[in-house]
DNA sequence: CTGAAAGCGCTTACAG
DNA sequence: CTGAAAGCGCTTACAG
């Protein structure tokens, strides 16, 4: 047994001299400050969490009751978010934890920047965050782990740096299943109808895509590949685009549920039926796709699931235990229905 | 304006230099020391109210209870929960209160009784509750109210009894208002395509409606009335029987927007078109109306200035200001989409 | 990257 | 009862 844990009185100093370092750097080490050599914030760890210490803002967070893991979205206005949401709520309500919900897009007049917002949620003290949003920076995301807040990241715009954990779905496998059941159909003027260029799940859609074509050695044609956002009004601008070409694609494979159905709805309006004279996959698989008439072809994203892992990885932190992987690619899984079929030339007339 | 408050430092020292006393004596008032004269203390204490100082522990206790408040959904799946819930978190940020998301279908192991629920957000110190779910009766409902957590409910099944607060919208003349739209545009054969039996606001829709043809000495039909759920299947069901009528309406009046959007899947799928055979109303106004193809006419609810509305109720009880009704309906509003037509019979041949 | 030194805000022990 | 002085625990600024 320790000099420390002999006495007891759990003081900063006592951490220090235990770890053998000054008091200053334990304080550095507590705040998350990163002016500390990873070894020596290592041994510091070692010592707090052998002894227990708290912090005052630790020892807030324990008098401030249930834990509360705070959920950060961007907006609450697609299928996606909701459905990321009830993954969350379901896994949260199965481990006892409170969900803090906050929308960027919906601040007062006092709009918090991101320090403001860190500080906040360290300083009330939540046992975890979840971030479906691009608000935070990856330095930001990271300050939050060192600070004793661990965060994951859900479908980020880019895979964030350091050690912040991040869940996804596998875009890239994704986007070749959709390709490839296009082409066994039997189509082969298959166009990409895209989501936002910078966006790094787009991008992974759309090689996924061009792998898909490469494998079966269809060319690539770049006016098949039109890049956009990912909102309704990019699958009509897109689909205008497209149906105006001379040779028109007969297959569509487009980004994201949201921007198939704007596809659809000009699709319809120009009197091009889906799926007689136009196939198209969406991505996502949400309740959009299930209702839509016809009902959609999507590549359905496991987006609960997303946001129950995310938070299982918030309870694993907690519990200190180490995660295998900083990156997680959960299986997206193909689901045919109305809106595919094979390409009108190659039906036999009736 | 005193020294203290112009500086904006307010530390325990600047009370004592702002009361005349020392710091030492400032101290023991706020740890509730006996050792100090009643006129000093009386001294201290109004110099403490009056810059609000708050001492470390009461700040712990301020973090530790931010105010927040309880929001509670059956689920959070339809249109119709997501833009209340955009309402809320609007509302909620403008005022800088946290909003606590929980949906009781979303339960774990652990499911929580109304009454355990109760005790725990009053014994979190939650500044009030907004209900939209019929997980808690009417005494549960008024218990909250009495142990000081101002509690309103979003368009209940049944309006609630005693003290508590509840926001509609104009169901009543919302229905009144879709069925004179058709009655206008010379529809004598329309259905309501109804929802759940017991739910008061599908009563008071399905009465609009009943009170539009009686305006118009339309005698009521009982087979055009139809109940169901608000679900999507209610409409597919409801529109098949409808279509089976020997002679079957020329306009439906659906309870909501997914109803309709399931009677609008049907209609399709029996080459019924829309709106040249049939003219089809919904209710609710969410973006599924928008979106849809033919865009729905819908009766919209201000969904999110209920939320809004709600969550404003509880700061004014807050503040301790009485309401002047216990029950607010907001007006809803009649969206002439493309869902709508006269009648084939009444169009003059090309 | 580290820690001696200074500083901050509060509390305690005690002289008057 | 009061407050000068000492002390406590932590943080900050900065020299090395």
């Amino acid at each position: 047994m320790t000099a420390v844990e002999q006495r007891g009185k759990l003081t900063l100093a006592a951490i220090a001299q235990e770890a053998g370092v000054s008091a200053p750097t334990v304080s550095k080490v507590i705040n998350g400050r990163d002016d500390v050599a990873a070894e020596t914030r290592s041994k510091v760890m070692a010592v707090l969490a052998r002894t227990g210490y708290k912090s005052p803002v630790q020892q807030r967070r324990n008098l401030a009751g249930r834990q509360a893991v705070e959920v950060v979205f961007d907006s609450l206005d697609s299928a996606y978010s909701i459905e990321v949401l009830n993954g969350i709520l379901d896994a949260a309500g199965a481990a006892d934890i409170e969900v803090l919900l906050n929308v960027t897009s919906k601040q007062g007049p006092s709009r918090l920047t991101p320090e403001q917002r860190a500080r906040r949620i360290v300083d009330e003290g939540r046992c975890g965050m979840i971030v479906v949003t691009s608000a935070f920076s990856e330095l930001q995301l990271d300050a939050f782990n060192r600070r004793g807040v661990p965060t994951v990241v859900i479908d980020p715009l880019n895979p964030p740096a350091g050690n912040v954990v991040s869940i996804g779905a596998t875009n890239w496998a994704g986007g070749k299943d959709a390709t490839s059941h296009l082409l066994d159909l039997g189509h082969r003027r298959i166009a990409y109808l895209g989501g936002p260029d910078g966006a790094e799940c787009n991008q992974a859609r759309l090689h996924g895509y061009l792998a898909a074509l490469r494998a079966r050695n269809v060319p690539v044609d770049d006016r098949y590949i039109v890049q956009g956002s990912f909102r309704s009004e990019a699958g009509v601008r897109g689909m205008k685009q497209l149906l105006q070409l001379e040779e028109p694609p007969t297959a569509v494979f487009a980004a994201n549920d949201t921007v198939a159905l704007g596809a659809l709805a000009e699709a319809r309006r120009q009197n091009v039926r889906v799926p007689e004279d136009l196939s198209l996959v969406g991505f996502d698989g949400t309740y959009q796709a299930e209702e839509s008439v016809p009902a959609l072809t999507s590549v359905a994203q496991p987006l609960q699931e997303m946001g129950r892992a995310a938070l299982r990885f918030i309870l694993r932190q907690m519990r200190g235990e180490t995660l295998d992987s900083r990156r997680v690619e959960l299986a997206t899984n193909l689901v045919i229905r109305e809106s595919t079929a094979p390409p009108l030339a190659l039906v036999p007339l009736a």
